[in-house]
This record gives structure tokens, C-alpha cells and sequence, in this order.
DNA sequence: AATGAATGAGAATTCATTCAT
DNA sequence: CATGAATGAATTCTCATTCAT
């Protein structure tokens, strides 16, 4: 039986789950409040309730389709990593790889990314999705060397993740001045030089 | 006297300085189209004599901008490079430094770069701002070693500009998660480490 | 004092009426939206809820219109059939004279109906003027012989009106190549040739 | 070798059939004049050098397409006629098919038409496709009987065209109230009736 | 909390027409 | 005759936001 409190979530999430399809259907642009609220099946005014405008909407949006894309990748990494037994710079490029296919799979969820991929990195996407911080630190240990402490292998794993996700946005979605395939090698090319030092 | 084909040409670049002048002072959402063709000085119809709509407009700023932003960090980083004889790594953390330097100075051409620095790097910039080509040029020259040939150092180049220009982005606006001092460390890093296995 | 379901109907006749006006007195395309809704005394908006665009606003004027003028002639009709025990002969042609003569009297109003004066034949007329059933179901009665059973009666009730509602159109308005009081025996004589067949 | 005045003939024609192409494909509405002096190969002046604006063009085109059926289905009726003998009522119910037909085939020149197919009875279109006169001479001939004088017999064959043109027109392009399938039985019941009382 | 009719400022864009060349 | 760059008034339609119920 739905409580008050989850009931109130209820009417936010049918807002937030119309509005994704939409954005990813047709455009955020194209897209008109009117639009969401009406196929969330909710009041005009239930929207300004629960949130400020179009543009808070979005960036909840952004925030939970970035923070699945990356913690999906990761989940399916570790298991991977666990079974086959893979070393730090085969499992940064396996996750990689893993962000990247699913980027190009779900052209509509890349572009509606646009280049906030590191969205997922934020406070408060860290505190809807705990797993999220699990994640960072397990990666942040994997680039950690003596020469590059926690906070600073934070960091570039920060870095990292914000460069993979701008570069591959053009290249999906655009394929210039690069298209994927081209840049993918030097991404991996990237990666290894990054991490080989560590060794 | 100007030919009938040089005052064209004027009436495009009225229209392009205007705009320019009110998406940084306002923004581009906060400016109408009508607002630029009145500073401009021209009709209305005649904007869209040049121009499909605001987003070209934008597009050949933004276009303009980035490529103003990477020959001028590139001609003053090349001045001292030639009169302080600095080694390849040197010369690409300055030119880095140099442009951080000028989005931090300016803000409101970063905010309106957004995440689009790249933009200099597309065929149309290239062959509007021939200086563009000779740089990229000798940059590629700065990354190459014999595993990493010419066309994949450009990209190397490439990814390396995307990265700085979002991360950028982001450190200097909204400071979140990182603000710009905090990552310069981390960048020179990644540039360094990119750089040394040259040797 | 008016319900909230009232007050809808409300606004939506207001703009009716302000546009009718609007349209009789100038023209249609010399009538903006603007117009409509400042004599109306509703919001712009409010037009866009009731009305797809001007011509959904002037089909609903044109079915109003000669459902009107079609019911009314009818009634005047079948008034004085009564009263004088006209044939059927003398019926249709007095309900063409009544209609014709309505047509002549307010020329703005032909000039608004323009060719479509069988719109008022429409379902949708028929279901929002009831009367418009009553009528066709007796006018069909009168065009009835054995040859010519229900509902090729019906059918061919409704190709005299547009034939009436068009020919009268141009006669009344251009006078070209005929006017209309050269085209009236005309007219008569052909619903004389098509009754007469009856007896 | 085109004289002077039959080369600005030319850029007329050019124009005219430019416009009717436009008008055609998409529609009047939807047509600039840009968009036909486009087409066309001239510039934008020539268009007023030869017609007053948009619906000058319209009304020439339509004087030239309604003049072409009918001139057109008129030659295969007569044709026919002269090889089968056809007596005048099925000369006229022969002629009316061939219209029909013609404007069920192209449905584009019937809604271009829109409901002015008697635009082809205007002195201009006889005054520029003198074959039209003989037509309506010889149809007149047909119409007439002692009752039905030639003028008389002119304005009927005047008001049937307007008829058939007025009713295929909706019959065919909306199919409400009744198809073209419908209505064709109940044309031709009322072209017999009218030409039987000859007899 | 929820509703949804009403708002009206505001923006984009079109397009017929002119006129100097 | 012919051109086509320039004009700018005019118009449509959108849409975020409010507020009485």
C-alpha cells in the first residue's frame, strides 16, 4: 500500500519518466511542458510543483541516464574483471569500451547527454545512486600510485570520464571532424600511456 | 569606394559582431533576433539573408571564437617556445596554460564556447583561418614519435583539445565537482605522462 | 449565475461572434487573429484552445452561417406552403427564391459562405442544428416519385443546393458571366423540368 | 528565331508554368513568389513586370487549366459523337463523364480548381482560346428547343457546368457528404430529366 | 496537494514589394 | 527590359506561468 510520501513520488516520476521519452523521441526544443504533463497524466500545475522549469527537469534527466549508463558499465566490468581476472589497465579499457558501446547503441540517450557525461559525477547523483560512490572509489584505486595519491586518481578519473564522454558525443553523433571508430584506437592509445606509467 | 560584393560581405560581418556582443553581454537564450539586426543596423529580413536561423548564427560565432582563442595562445606559446628554446612537453603545457588562462580571463566567451572548443578543429574553421592548419600542423609535429604517426597524433591533438576545452568548461563556470585551480595539477599530469614515454 | 462549463462555451462564442463580425465587415485575410481576439476581450491564448487556426475558426463561421440561412428560408417556406397549400413544385422554387433573395439582401455574408454554401449539409451541421434533419427529411419528401426513392431524393437535394449556393455565389458577387436576375428563370426552369418529370 | 515580343512571352510562360508546377505539388498557400521566379530562371522584378501579384497568377492559371479540360474533353466527346452518332442527351451525359474522369485522374488540377470550373466561360478564356466559342455553340445547339432559345440554352449549359464543377470538385477531393461514385448516377438522372422535356 | 483554463508577452519567420544598378 | 539585394511591416503561434477552485 503506497504511503503518502511515495504516492507524492509517484506523480514526480510519471513527470520524469514522460518527459525522457519525449526528449529522446522528438527533442528537448521540441519538446513543451504541456507535452510532459500530458502524458504523465498530471495537472499543469503538478509540474511547477515539483520542479522549477524545463531545464531543472533536464537536469535531473541527464543525471539519472548518465548515472545508469556509468554504473551499468561498471557493474558489468567488475564481473568481468572478477571472473577473468583482468589487470587495472585492461579493466579501465574494458570499461571503456563498455561506456562507449552502449553510447553508440542508444544514439537518441547520447545526444539527449549532449557533453554531461560527467553529470553522473555530482553530489547529488552520488547520493540518489550510492553505488555510483562505490564505483569511484573501486576505479580510483585502480589508478592510484604512490606518485598519485586518492584525491589526485580521483580526479583524473573525473577528467578521464569527462574526455571520453565530450570526445565520443561528436564522434557518435556527428563522425566529425573523427568518427568513433578512428578515435577509439587513440582513446585506448590514451588510456595505456596514462596508466603504463604506473607501472 | 566598396563594390556592391565587398558590401555584402559587410552586412554579414555587421550582423556577426552584433550578435556577438549581445550573446556575451546577455545571452543567447536572452537575445532576439530582433536585438541583433537593430545593433547591427539592418532589417530583419536581411539576417536570414545570411543566416538560416539564430543556432547558425551561433555556430559560425562560437566557429570564430575558438579558432580566435587557439591561433592567438598558439602564436604567443610559439614566440616564447622559439626565444626560450622549451622542449615539446613544455611547449604543450604553455599553450594549455595560455588557454586556460585566456577562458578564465574571460568567462563569457566560455560560457558561450560552452563545450564546443573543438569547434576550431572542423574543416570550415581550418579553411576560414588558414593559420589554423599551420599550427595544428606543428603540433602534430610536437606528438609525434615513430609509434604515434602523423595522423595519429593529430587525433591524439584532438582528443587532448576536447578534453582541456570541456573540462575547462566546467571548472571555470560552475567550478562543480572540481574548480579550475584543483585540476590544473591534474592535467599538467596527464599531459606529462602522455608526453614522457616519447622518450 | 454562469457554471464554469458555461463560462467555456462563453468565450469560445465570444470569439465566434467578434470574428464574424470581423470577417463580414472586412475580410477574412484582412482580419488577423490579433483582431479577433482583441474585440472578443479574450487572450491570445485562449483563441489557440478553442481554434486550430483561422480556417478551423472559418469553417465553423461558414456551417453556422448557411445552416442559418438554410433553416430560416426553410421555416419562411413552410409557413406559407401552409398557409397558400403550395405544390411541391412551388415549394422548391419558393425555398430557392427565399434563399436566393437572403443571398442578394447581405453580400457580405454570400462573399463570406463564398461556394460553400452546402457546408450547411455537413454532419456536423446537421448534429449541432437538429432543425437542418427536420428539413432535408421533408424537402426529400417533396423530391420523392417512385423513380426517385429516399435517398436518391436526398442526393439529389444536396446537388441543387451547391448548384444554387455556387451559381448564386458568382452571379450575386461578380455578376459575370451572367448576374443574377438574368440566371433566376434560368434556375427555375430547370427545378421546373426536374419536378415536372414527377407528375 | 523569337522576336522581341515573343521572348517576353517567353519569360511568361516560364513563370506561368513555374507557378503551376508550384501550385500543384505543394499549394498556393504554401508557394512564395521567390519560390516561382526561382523555378522560373527570372528575377524577382520580372514577376511584376507581367502579373499584379500571387492571385493575378492563380486567376490566369486557373482561366488556362478549366479551359484545357473542357476544350479537351469536349474534342473526345465530339469525336466520338461524329463516329457513333450519339444523340444530344448522350452527347451531354458523354461529356460529363469525360470531365468527371478527367478530374478524378488529376486531383491535384481539381483542388487547384478548387470550385471555379466555370472560370473557363469568362470572356478572357474565350477571348484567348477561341476553340471554346465553337464548344459552346455547338453544346448550346444541342440545349436548345423551341421552349429554350439560344440565350436561354447558353445559360443552362453555363449553370450545369457550374454544377458539375462545383459538386465533383467536393465529391472528389473531401468525399463528403457524398463520393464522386455516389453522385455520378444522380448527375446523370438530372441531365436526362432536364434534356428528356425536349423531346 | 492538485487542477487546468486562462493568460499575453514575446519570438521567429515570411514575403510582397521596391529601386538603384 | 531585367535584375536581385534589401526592406520591415505584419502575422502566426508558442509556452511558461498563474491562480481560483
Amino acid at each position: 500500500m503506497p504511503t503518502a510520501a511515495e504516492n507524492k513520488h509517484l506523480k514526480q516520476l510519471h513527470i520524469l519518466d514522460a518527459a525522457t521519452r519525449l526528449f529522446l523521441d522528438r527533442s528537448v526544443t521540441d519538446t513543451a511542458i504541456d507535452d510532459v504533463v500530458k502524458l504523465a497524466g498530471v495537472a499543469k500545475g503538478t509540474f511547477y510543483l515539483y520542479f522549477r522549469d524545463k531545464y531543472d527537469l533536464l537536469d535531473q534527466i541527464v543525471m539519472r541516464r548518465t548515472a545508469t549508463l556509468f554504473t551499468e558499465s561498471c557493474r558489468v566490468m567488475r564481473a568481468r574483471a572478477e571472473k577473468e581476472q583482468l589487470g587495472p589497465v585492461e579493466q579501465i579499457e574494458y570499461l571503456t569500451d563498455e561506456i562507449i558501446a552502449r553510447m553508440r547503441e542508444d544514439r537518441k540517450v547520447t545526444a539527449l547527454i549532449d557533453k554531461r557525461f560527467s553529470a553522473c559525477f555530482s553530489p547529488k547523483a552520488i547520493e540518489e545512486y550510492p553505488e555510483m560512490q562505490t564505483h569511484i572509489e573501486y576505479l580510483t584505486g585502480l589508478l592510484e600510485t604512490p606518485a598519485c595519491p586518492g584525491e589526485e586518481a580521483r580526479r583524473m578519473l573525473y577528467v578521464l570520464a569527462d574526455m571520453i564522454g565530450c570526445v565520443c558525443c561528436d564522434a557518435i553523433l556527428s563522425a566529425r571532424p573523427y568518427d568513433i571508430d578512428e578515435l577509439i584506437p587513440t582513446i585506448h592509445s590514451i588510456l595505456r600511456k596514462l596508466l603504463e606509467v604506473r607501472v
